[in-house]
DNA sequence: AACATTATCACATGAATATGTGAATTGGCT
DNA sequence: AGCCAATTCACATATTCATGTGATAATGTT
């Protein structure tokens, strides 16, 4: 038989924490090592628990559960993370997977999901309430409808490979005053006035 | 009660379809209205059938499933789509996310997993098999360690933001020449000889 | 002590970009 | 027939950017 998975817990509120610990000590194959009511005692004696898995509520009294997260990855990459908040704030649920969590419930899910959660992390998955996928997955789809036109839209793609006026008029075949025309409105309709700037705005709207 | 869910499947493979076919038919709350055996005949009456969900392939004689649910959603924005196929290459899982995916199962899964995710992509999740899911996780993550020093990294967060060099030596309190000094880095160590190519790489690679 | 790296600044030049103003053509819509 | 949006092109000018070639100071390494 394998070894029991070793989990921490951070989470302020102690009666949370104490039936988390609970329904982990009660079921088969994992074990609670520690609990801490703030990241940073957590953080302090990382090497030395090092568990397997931690249980991380984001809203803590000093340093936030994304920072501790960011900063257990830097130390311990190998430790897996698994976000358990009231939060389902896209910003918070975008900077807790950057941060290198693997997973993300909400606090109302259920013990028994919990629990299966923990054995799909360590498993390689990555466990996330229903509505966070959906979240995650929405985050993917390109915008649809934009204001630019096909050829704008055209000229954007190249312009998000990098390429300058002249090569974009060499693959488009036109001119590059044509090129400078259909940049222009590009901007307008952005509301930005450089090519960097509509190619961040370009790639962070998933407008290409 | 509630009506039951109807589904149309596009598969190529006669053997799988009709197994597929059966059980949904024999699931309670769902039924498979139409097989397809390629996309193109799927698209034709899309409107008629105006089925709940799909399930598609990717690997189909004509059109790839990935472009079909693309043109599903452009018609038929309210059609949920699920990925059932072989491939798990990175790039064919986030393209089919791009299209407008709700979910992504491998093949392998087993036909309990495959009816509880059709329930689950309906009730607004997204079920993707253990391995897509942690696929989908860690594209978020942020490249750890780069060649970049810490101030060509601030550099470069004000480059993504769009910013000229004149603004960027005032938000960092250096001077221009400094800012191209720093710039003339990054070009070097990121293999870009311009703005946008640096914010595009930077962007798609998650280096900031 | 010698060396490498990083961060800072300076000056100069040619290339690329931003902005303004205009105009011809095409295709769709009323 | 008339209008409008989209696409194409042209010319001019000021700003910004890319590139090269330096220098100085601080830090850390061998």
């Amino acid at each position: 038989m394998s070894e029991n998975i070793r989990l921490n817990i951070v989470e302020d509120d102690p009666e949370i924490r104490s039936n988390l610990a609970l329904i982990i000590n009660t079921s088969e194959g994992m074990i609670c090592d520690r609990t801490f009511e703030n990241a940073e005692s957590f953080l302090e004696n990382l090497e030395l628990q090092n568990p397997d898995i931690v249980l991380m509520d984001i809203s803590l009294p000093g340093i936030t559960g994304i920072k501790a997260v960011e900063k257990m990855k830097e130390k311990m990459p190998n430790i897996e993370a698994l976000m358990l908040t009231v939060h389902q704030d896209d910003q918070l649920v975008f900077d807790s997977l950057c941060a290198g969590a693997s997973g993300y419930l909400v606090k109302s899910t259920p013990p028994q999901r919990i629990i299966e959660a923990i054995r799909e992390a360590m498993s390689g998955g990555a466990p996330m309430s229903t509505s966070i996928a959906r979240m995650v997955v929405k985050s993917f789809r390109k915008q649809t409808e934009s204001d630019l036109t096909e050829r704008e839209m055209d000229v954007l793609d190249q312009l998000c490979k990098g390429k300058s006026y002249k090569l974009i008029a060499d693959a488009l075949f036109i001119s590059q005053d044509t090129v400078r025309s259909h940049i222009k409105s590009i901007y307008k309709k952005l509301e930005v006035n450089s090519k960097s700037e509509a190619v961040a705005k370009a790639l962070k709207d998933r407008l290409v």
